[in-house]
DNA sequence: TCTTGCAGCTCTAGTTGCTAGAGCAATTAG
DNA sequence: CTAATTGCTCTAGCAACTAGAGCTGCAAGA
């Protein structure tokens, strides 16, 4: 049974972190010591790496609540699970593609150099003057 | 002069997202009407269209808060402006590379298909077990 | 003129995924 | 036994808005 700073360092989830999940729902509360303090199991240390890789992933909190409420039941079908992470990848590629084209647009912006005085400052124009870029920008910046 | 409703259809940012960045000192206190209602100038519009911009590049508020007071004072040199937009190409570069990264892992755990229940779904085994998962990941999903 | 209905106003609270701090109790190392 | 570390609860804060309540202003049609 491991206490919380342990179960931390076994897993890379910082302590305020995994009391966090506790309030959210997506750890159970654990047993505590006779001095309150609360102790962790070799299933809870599971359910905790596996929510921390879905995070580092970029998947929701949302959607790792729904993966563990689908892997608490293994009788369901593997499809929601699959569509999940089909979702988590297209919202990557989404932003991928996004911040790629951001980027054409800042690589265009610094390439022009700092030359003199904010007056005849590229980026402040760029930024300004919004029908020098050719593209035009979704709403969200990723 | 247009109300506060002319001037988001006009820059396409929304009216409360307007009064928010009145509140936190990005956009000046525009004259009221006689009913006290916003009424913005030329001026107000541009500065509304450069955070836009800058928004929609991903700069943080914090960063065009710095560009904006660059640019009320034309005298000052153009590097600090460059900087604050290369560091705003080095963040979204390390975003793409994150991405790129994440994204080979889902197709990975994708391409597995879904196939019976739960009890071997692909996903959910290699979302528990980081073993699988051949690179390490760094902290922050993107 | 009246009235209807949209637009605007202020204020508070909620979102996501944590992080930081106060002020205390428990445990552990020396 | 004491000091350092770890743990506890609780509240508040971060970015960058968004949503809602409950009110007022204003323009246009009947």
């Amino acid at each position: 049974m491991l206490p919380i700073g342990k179960l931390s360092a076994a897993t890379g989830v910082k302590v305020p972190t995994i009391r966090y999940y506790e309030q959210i729902g997506l750890l159970p509360e654990p047993g505590r010591s006779a001095g309150n303090q609360r102790l962790y199991g070799k299933s809870e240390q599971e359910r905790l790496a596996f929510i921390r890789h879905a995070r580092e992933l970029g998947f929701p909190l949302e959607a790792i609540r729904e993966l563990l409420s689908l892997s608490d039941d293994p009788s369901q079908p593997c499809a929601a699970a699959d569509g999940i992470a089909k979702r988590q990848l297209q919202a990557v590629n989404a932003r991928i593609s996004r911040l790629t084209a951001l980027r054409a647009e800042l690589q265009r912006m610094v390439a022009q150099g700092a030359h003199g005085a904010i007056s005849d400052c590229r980026v402040i124009e760029t930024l300004g003057n919004h029908a020098l870029c050719s593209h035009d920008h979704p709403a969200d910046a990723g």
